[in-house]
DNA sequence: GTCGTAAAGCTAATGGCATTAGCTTTACGA
DNA sequence: TCGTAAAGCTAATGCCATTAGCTTTACGAC
């Protein structure tokens, strides 16, 4: 019998396909092996544990997400760029909701170096795309936390069925991020 | 030996308290038969299944978070209302940080009848504090989603420790209110 | 080509958890 | 006083993660 020839990047793009296919469905060990072919325990020769696994999913995520904000604000500015970047955000979360939703720090749960790092990344992102004339720099971390606040926020709230009415859901969030931004001003 | 006396009531504010204790320990049963003084399967007698203590367990929830922005907006009107409502789900939540993270409806699990009216509660009190000079009818649906998407964000956000910089957090979430009521006015 | 070895895989066992079935006992009203 | 329904129990099942320790494969050194 041929061997299935794992890696932990294996496991942790399996688990990724899993959650895409199907994005409620708890991360599970016993899930990923049966996809891979292989026996639950042997997973733990890629992988230390069910939580180093789930960081590892984050990571992917996270990375994913910032690259999708990068590709969206090439060459624009200001106003634009911040659209861009919101939307892009929720692109993403919409395009690959289990992934998203993933990716989000379990509270409680202390993070790698390498999703820490991820996660800087992004918000770094984020921050080149929140400057606007007249933002003063000492209101540069709060515009960066509004900002991620209310799209993640939105993002999450959609992602749960939070939002009953059948009023265009498309359209709020761009009425938010023109909200946002339009506020910024009140930064000073 | 006498008997425990418990209630489907007992059961839910028993977990309460044991996510007050623990905010970040999973809701399970098996702690709250033991806190209850009980053997795990007589809390079947009280309530059918986990899924359905986590749902009367978010009913809870929903119902203080209402409660308390409630109490906040009393007496007042436009901007004070809405920083009152925002700084009181934000103070909820940072008093029971277990009890609001098992509030968030978890995404593919429906919701009882019983909690989807303590939400559209919640939502109610947030329309009613979200209407402002000039803004139209027909925005007031963005305008909630908007301001429940911000708050609801930030207080994830802190709430898993997603910011990580030592600037004063207070003080954010003050700016991220007066930005989206300043941003309000985007709405015609 | 042969062989040693480290990695990849396996089975078996343990312990936590939710859930179900079916029994016993308590409390309380007729 | 006694019958009954609810409250509690033990036992059993099945799913899951994790650990221990064994077997086998692939692959480089000779």
């Amino acid at each position: 019998m041929p061997r299935a020839g794992l890696s932990r990047d294996a496991v942790v793009a399996l688990t990724v396909e899993l959650l895409d296919a199907d994005p409620h469905a708890p991360i599970t060990l016993a899930a990923v092996a049966s996809r891979a072919g292989v026996a639950v325990p042997s997973l733990y020769k890629h992988v230390r544990s069910l939580d180093e696994l789930r960081d590892a999913v984050a990571v992917v995520g996270v990375t994913r997400l910032a690259d999708a904000v990068a590709d969206a604000v090439a060459g624009a500015s200001g106003r634009a760029a911040f659209r861009a970047a919101g939307r892009a955000i929720r692109a993403e979360a919409r395009a690959h909701p289990g992934l998203y939703l993933a990716s989000q720090p379990a509270p409680g749960r202390e993070a790698s170096a390498e999703l820490l790092a991820a996660g800087e990344r992004a918000v770094a992102l984020l921050a080149g795309v929140v400057r606007r004339e007249g933002l003063l720099a000492a209101r540069e971390v709060d515009a960066v936390r509004i900002a991620r606040a209310a799209v993640h926020g939105f993002v999450l709230l959609e992602a749960a069925g939070g939002f009953g009415l059948p009023d265009d859901v498309d359209a709020s969030f761009d009425r938010l991020l023109d909200v946002v931004w339009a506020g910024f001003a009140e930064l000073g």
